[in-house]
DNA sequence: CAGATACTTTGACCGAGATCAAGTGGAAGC
DNA sequence: GCTTCCACTTGATCTCGGTCAAAGTATCTG
């Protein structure tokens, strides 16, 4: 199994990108022990799937849906500190305890891999350490590219960003090529939204009224977000229009 | 070489922990073929080691002096986004251009590796990659740690956040084991602080004087501080005391 | 020692975003 | 149809931290 080889198995349904290099059915000869420590969980909009500083006993990735990694402080205040979309990996091989709750925002499907089988796997396979090692350095570059956001960002900026990043990370981009309108509908609520960007949700909701009246996006609803001109989103949340989001 | 081998060879001064398991001499006997391809850089406070998009032609870690890697935004403001103390690794195997600028913020050295070689060692010896994978998820988790101190936390907040931080950090701390007044140099301007924590550094100063009033710190001089009451000052970053900063 | 430079402190004022409060709109249940 | 509920919007006011400005302090240089 090589990494080429991965990414040249790119049809496979609930086996995305990101997840393939640990996903059995990619590479059944190779890894079919895998089936047996392997299985998928379901969870409902809402629904906390681990909680801080709990024992975690699975590793895993995101099938469908959406997740997020929140930290609270004593008095309630809390920040989304990662949005874990269909292919991000969750878990910590190597530590026993989650560092932060992981939340379902939506219905989700996990594919989970019990804990110590994995561990003992990544010894025996490098490649899955190797594979692991790039999507964490990528998480790393997200998580420093959201602290500039967090820390020197408007209002109007910030939430600019967030729909940059849901819109590239949104199937609709691949299709369209990144010419032309982008049509996606929000996966949170006013209040995710305000926990990810060190907001209020007024604030959200007041800033994204004022796009709207500028016309840099358009609404439908509540959630179903028009961009017109992707370039122009770009200008307001103070990116370089090449500039590389990753999340 | 196993981790366990790695650890307890803790006696190496150029060489310490986080930096051990990618270094020659711990290991010489597996790893001497390293020696052609490792060489040590020394840098000048205030020099950039890498620019920002510049394509980077090593990996390495800190040996003596502290790093920061910062982002900066077309109209000048600027995030710092990590803090490299002695045995961090900087670079990206695996990527070609660094994604923020790396600058010596005290006079630094560092231990570096050609990159290209370092990549096929990856290959050849697994235990590195491994290595690397805790490593890198350590710093997501202080990344993600950040994340909260900048979207949530009052400017009183992250000045005793970054001070307890600092404080972990500091070799004093070991020493004195956690008990009695915790003592060192800041390494960071007011300015640095600011750019680190999302703040002016009017603010900084402003704060850092409030905690001296307020006797959770004292000052000799501008940098040298004395923390009489470790459990204080993590009070007033808002962390319970028993919380898990790591940077 | 005078002067220059870099870092820091302090004060006065202002504004972006938080807080508090009321109201809107749409979907679900009875 | 009416009520309830929830997510969202909008308005009025307050406040923390930013901005602009001036002055203090330590180090270095000639």
């Amino acid at each position: 199994m090589t990494l080429k080889a991965v990414h040249e198995h790119s049809n496979c349904d609930d086996c995305p990108i990101r997840h393939r290099a640990v996903c059995a059915h990619c590479d059944k000869d190779e890894l079919e022990e895998l089936e047996d420590i392997k299985y998928y969980r379901s969870f409902e909009a809402g629904q906390t799937i681990i909680w801080s500083g709990d024992p975690m006993s699975f590793v895993g990735s995101v099938v469908s849906g959406i997740a997020s990694l929140t930290q609270t402080m004593e008095d309630g205040r809390t920040q989304m500190v990662g949005l874990l979309l269909p292919s991000d990996f969750v878990g910590r091989p190597g530590r026993d305890c989650a560092p932060y709750d992981v939340v379902a925002t939506t219905d989700l499907v996990m594919c989970c891999f019990r804990k110590k089988p994995f561990e003992e796997m990544m010894v025996t396979t490098p490649h899955i350490a190797q594979r692991l090692l790039q999507m964490t350095l990528d998480e790393l570059d997200a998580a420093r590219e959201w602290m500039l956001v967090l820390g020197r960002k408007t209002a109007r900026e910030k939430i600019a960003s967030l729909l940059s990043i849901i819109a590239r990370r949104d199937a609709s981009i691949h299709k369209s090529g990144m010419t032309g309108p982008i049509v996606f509908d929000l996966p949170l609520t006013r209040e995710a939204m305000a926990d990810y960007l060190g907001l209020t949700l007024e604030t959200v909701s007041r800033q994204i009224s004022a796009l709207k009246k500028d016309q840099v996006i358009s609404l439908e609803g509540k959630r179903h977000v028009t961009i017109p001109d992707m370039g122009r989103l770009m200008e307001e949340a103070g990116d370089d229009t090449d500039g590389g989001f990753l999340v």
